[in-house]
DNA sequence: TTAAATATCTTGGTACGCCATAATACGATT
DNA sequence: AATCGTATTATGGCGTACCAAGATATTTAA
């Protein structure tokens, strides 16, 4: 990695991150990993508190997580962690599933080689992951995955509304890899993508990527109502 | 339990909106509507003074719009009016016709004849705007065509995503429905969605519903691109 | 025991101030 | 005159303090 081309390669690079980015960032990841749970109240000055910054920007941070949807403000009483419903889920599986098959067929129109090659290193990842029970790396390389998917045919804005989707639901995947099964069959499913994209079937990889997701949602339904008798 | 129904017929509606939101909807309109111009600086203390309101109302906003996409902070310099990119429009075309195209499929599939009568009535309102030369008339209304697709079948997250990304390109909207015959041709596309969900074809209705967007697409991507001429 | 009154908590909102940085203007040096 | 360094200004990033009003908890009075 030495010598890049000319002015990049002694380009220094800031932080070039804001409290305020990095302060959502956190909070974001405090959600997303179960930090504070669904329907927990988030008070602005205890979080300027633990996260050691003014309100001003604990606001703004609220503010964006909010337009993100995983924070919800109520009436006059401040905001709190969003909660998923049953109903809200699967319709964020649905649209990932028209978007991912959408991104798939693109790939598999493209005809190009190297996708498929790139999908398989993700996909090996994704084993790898399995295989030494690192769930944290299954989600990681399961995302890689995807934003290859998406970014191998720029669309990423696409890839954006997907990501957007995918924290809100984060914890039902975190659930859902763990499922019986899931380490042979989620990889086996991915690979029927990565085999349609290779052979240039279109509708193949299409309906390849909406099967994987629908497999997904389904999983996430069964967890979402067994877990109602719990809560 | 027994009172909160009575109670809730006759609540009084308190307009609710705090002044964030009436703050959020004034700079949102202005952009959308061109008061604001893609790349102009939105400098936060002019905003103050311009909208009445504090700071920290304004920073919130801008906050909001820029994870809507219609504003973008530049590193050190501020936020500025985001520019659409002639490439991110054609992926937000793309997105919508495969959101649309699924809402569409869904209403054919689900056989309720209420659905393609609410759409008629839509269609019907489009058109009085066209003969008026109501422009407002017609995004307005178009707006409730694609609204009813989505509502009926209880698909409110993807016709916010679909929300989300069509305030990105109202311009564009504007401009396509200026076109020669689109008056004529876009109503004519939106009677074929209709009658495949009237005749429970959901394919068809897919495919309609694609149709519309990627004309609607090819006639935005025109304009652009003979508009850059122009400036 | 219940109902009213009060205190507390928390958000919505405002005002003001400080610092850091980018851009610009300006002045000095060669 | 061209270049270099410096002062100024505009602006965003960030923090603190304060007030009003709604929601909730707590206490007091009947």
């Amino acid at each position: 990695m030495s010598g890049d081309l000319q002015g990049a390669a002694i380009r220094v690079e800031r932080p070039a991150k804001t409290l305020r980015e990095l302060a959502l960032d956190k909070v974001r990841e405090a959600i997303v990993n179960g930090y504070f749970r669904p329907g927990d109240r988030l008070v602005e000055r205890d979080l300027c508190a633990q996260l050691g910054v003014s309100r001003t920007i604990v606001r703004e941070v609220l503010r964006h997580l909010e337009s993100e949807g995983l924070v919800a403000n109520q009436q006059n009483r401040g905001p709190i962690v969003a909660q998923l419903d049953h109903d809200e889920a699967k319709q964020i599986y649905e649209i990932r599933g028209a978007l991912e098959g959408m991104a798939a067929r693109l790939c598999a129109e493209k005809g190009d080689p190297a996708i498929a090659d790139a999908l398989d290193k993700a996909l090996q990842d994704i084993r790898d992951s399995y295989r030494d029970k690192d769930m944290a790396g299954v989600l990681t390389h399961t995302s890689v995955f995807y934003q290859t998917l998406f970014s191998m045919v720029d669309r990423h804005v696409a890839w954006g509304v997907v990501n957007l989707l995918t924290v809100r639901i984060n914890h039902l995947r975190s659930m859902t890899i763990k499922t019986e099964n899931r380490g042979v069959q989620g990889p086996a499913q991915m690979a029927r993508i990565v085999d349609a994209i290779r052979r240039g079937d279109g509708p193949g990889a299409y309906q390849a990527a909406m099967d994987h997701v629908a497999s997904a949602s389904a999983i996430a339904e069964a967890v979402l109502s067994g877990r109602q008798s719990v809560d």
